[in-house]
RNA sequence: UCCGUUUUUG
């Protein structure tokens, strides 16, 4: 099963869904029963093509057939709900895994996902709860917490969050400068969009990569400082990341 | 063997 389950896996990192779902059935012609690990991979798989629908359905299946979802298979469905902000279906799924484990055994990335599927249906207060509740918390939690409030265009929230984790001495990350620089383009804040791209590298030892550079050529667009910039854009590197 | 956060054009 762990053979199937790596090439359906490289299917679906391709993006080759129907690739994946042909080794998801020819395992079974084989005698081979799908695990969790397997269903999982097909939720994520279509999560990531935005089929979610298709996700649902099979999350669907996995209750229908009494097996038993981990924290990976909840990751996964909640992302979908997240995408078309089923608020009411992630509401559900948060209770459901709550009974399951209770919220402290929760992993972090399951929490953070739980989070995340607030934020992204626009529902910051649940969100902020669930980002209370939690004891242990990563870059990744803090990050999801920003873009949220990021996404409402909260820049005071956003800017505080920022200073929260100074304080609690958390490392900011890639993510989370294009977060912060990204509400600085959408409220207009030029100085303080430099302020954090100029601090990003001297101060917290993050290289500005092409997206902050982006992000920037955008803030100063928006703000009609076109002279500023082209001196952006000519300082953009030239790597994707 | 499978997961969570990400800018602009939108």
């Amino acid at each position: 099963v762990v053979s199937w389950n790596t090439l359906m896996a490289g299917y679906a990192a391709q993006g080759l869904d129907e690739e994946a779902l042909n080794c998801f059935h020819q395992m079974q012609l084989d005698g081979v029963s799908p695990d969790v690990v397997s269903w999982n991979t097909m939720i994520c798989s279509y999560g990531e093509q935005e089929d979610n629908e298709k996700a649902f359905n099979l999350f669907a299946q996995v209750q229908d057939q009494g097996l038993l979802p981990n924290s990976v298979t909840f990751v996964s469905i909640l992302k979908a709900c997240g995408s078309v902000a089923a608020l009411k279906a992630g509401k559900t799924l948060h209770s459901q895994v709550v009974r399951v484990d209770g919220f402290e055994a929760m992993e972090v990335s399951l929490a953070t996902a739980l989070l995340d599927m607030y934020c992204k249906c626009g529902s910051m207060v649940d969100a902020h709860q669930v980002f209370d509740a939690m004891l242990t918390r990563d870059v990744v939690t803090w990050n999801a917490l920003i873009a949220g409030y990021a996404r409402q265009v909260a820049y005071k929230i956003v800017f505080d969050l920022f200073e929260r984790m100074r304080e609690e001495a958390k490392q900011p990350d890639a993510v989370t400068f294009l977060n912060v620089l990204t509400v600085c383009s959408h409220v207009g804040l030029v100085n303080e969009g430099y302020k954090y791209v100029e601090a990003m590298g001297r101060e917290f030892g993050v290289a500005p990569s092409m997206k902050h550079h982006n992000c920037m050529v955008d803030l100063y667009s928006r703000a009609g400082q076109l002279g500023e910039a082209v001196v952006m854009l000519e300082k953009t590197p030239t790597q994707p990341d």
